[in-house]
DNA sequence: TCTTAACCGAGACGGTACGTCGCGTCTTTTG
DNA sequence: CAAAAGACGCGACGTACCGTCTCGGTTAAGA
């Protein structure tokens, strides 16, 4: 296998690196649509060429620099699952406020509707994004406070569809009150007998 | 003064119509960046200039042609919250999961996070399509199944922002039993004493 | 046959006048290619149409408002060829410098070159304008001043081809000196046994 | 520094001539205003960005297709001024009559009425045009033939003047005996005691 | 140390799309 | 029935971005 190993030149980082943080400049600026090749490569200095030398297309860099986007919280524990829930979900709700990847997330969302390789990318991320509850959810099952028989994805779309909903459909502001409600809510169901 | 009336020439209407057609059926394939107007043009066999006539710009167009999307189903009246719920929202996964206009909302959310005419076009198209909700929940509270001081702006949130999360964003399946697990969460919060 | 006859209305004329105003402004502002339909209609208030019923064409209608273009000198009678030709020739350099014309008469001759109606309209203003040389040559000829058996086209062309060559051609200043010593040149010509 | 010295891309003299080419034959046939970008990109086979890349604009390429109309005749000496200017007089009236920049220099004069970087070009291709009656007049000069305080410029307005105008205004042929008259005239002046 | 191969920038190139303007034709309604 | 209003198809304008390409120059590795 002779060579490789290891040979990665330090041009190519440099201008890898120049270029992903143009790209995500952009892309949390304009969203994925916004960000052009031609203007990444005047802004970093790094050209064209180069560019499609070190990724395959457009949507392999925008892949690239999406995955930069997650700022994951670390889960919490406050020792019941209420206090869990509020507090990620405050989180939540304030990176939805504030975070750039919020405004660039739809079109991520859009471009995975028709490309598959973005698709796995969304897939990736929202997966990391969402791993927090995961943790939270299985302290809870352990604490006794969710019945064994429920699934925690159901619990998990309950709890933070309705605030992905305000941000991005019905464009609503999303306060304490609501968010104590919604994770109320979540703890009720969770004890809950099943309904059948 | 002067205009008025019936001055409408018979090419005007078709010209229109086939424009519009030709957008919808490139923006439930390729989305809204999907749309092309020289294409539109080429297809529909009205020449650009004509297009821009009736339309200022890409956008407006484009805002026409999302807001043929909606089809908005009828408020069913079962006699119960959570018969009218249950109802509604196997429409709502039924059009998640093959409405084209499933595929299309994501670029009109993301679209309207940067362009504030196409906002206001999300803003009702989405207040078309969360109408029966609207209706259903009124009913119940004249019913008395959801107590006076509850929002049901928060009980909206509850019931779609789930079915939304698993269609954009986690990519679930949306079965009958999530569907009715959910109607009964909100029933359950709709009658409960408030938390505080 | 009954009507007809005379039944030019009078919104005809009113409109023709206005048309015919409107682009002989463009005209003398930006040149033939400087006129556009469009615009002639938009500013004169008469809708295209109308242009279009009165003038078979562009070319009809620049012809027609070219043909306005022509002020053309009284032939002077000083008693003499040279005091004659001084006053015209100063009168035509003035016009060269000032007249609207001026900057528009290149257009005409380069229409003239591709368009024979528009040549036919350029021959009828050339001779308009060049008809008080003639008128002064032939007062000469009568006075003995020119030989019989030159022609005066060639006298013409001698007298204002160099004029013409500054206005378009070198672009230099015509000064009173220069015009003099044309119309010397000419004197002495005219008289002069011929070489042959 | 950098850069430097003979970096020239193939592909870049290929599509500048190709360019050049076709807007030249434009131009012959159908005079400035007959040119088109799109035309010429389509016939050359070259796309109308790369136009675009190496002429700032529609103006800049016709200017330099249009500076490729010169062709100078050589300057005679047959030894007398008379017979310089005949034959350079029979030589530009035999291009006046042939030459394609016969048809197409009213399009540059009537630009160059607007346009101030056409007037500089026109400038230029003027004086190369008119350089061989300047070496001309010199030699006469030298000769005795011209009075030393006699301006050239005078004599060469006098000389090509009539021509043009009969090529251009009047449309008159041009023969032998006219251009010879003409030569006559020069010649005469030329040596004549100033009138003043 | 000196090659030599990989890397790089500059930018040419052909496409496709944008939104605007002018032309000359056509249709409809008004005075 | 002339006029006004303006829809319509066509084709040109100049610009932006895409992804591919050619061209020389630079840099780092290993022989």
């Amino acid at each position: 296998m002779a060579k490789t190993f290891k040979n990665m030149d330090k041009r190519v980082e440099r201008s890898k690196a120049a270029v992903l943080r143009e790209t995500y400049r952009q892309l949390s600026k304009n969203g994925i649509s916004g960000v052009s090749i031609d203007v990444v490569s005047r802004t970093s200095g790094v050209s064209k060429t180069t560019i499609y030398r070190h990724w395959p297309s457009r949507s392999a860099l925008l892949i690239d620099a999406c995955s930069r986007l997650a700022s994951v919280p670390m889960a919490p524990d406050t020792g019941s699952l209420r206090g869990d829930l509020c507090k990620l979900l405050k989180e939540l709700a304030s990176q939805l406020e504030t975070a750039n990847w919020s405004a660039v997330y739809p079109s991520i969302i859009d471009a995975a509707e028709r490309d598959s390789e973005i698709r796995i990318m969304q897939a990736a991320l929202h997966k990391a994004f969402m791993a927090p509850f995961g943790t939270v959810f299985n302290l809870a099952k352990n604490r006794g406070e969710i019945r064994s028989n429920k699934a925690t994805t159901a619990l998990l779309a309950t709890s933070v569809g309705p605030l992905f909903y305000r941000r991005w459909f019905s464009r609503e502001k999303i306060d304490g009150q609501f968010v104590e409600a919604i994770a109320e809510t979540i703890v009720q169901t969770a004890y809950a007998r099943s309904t059948k």
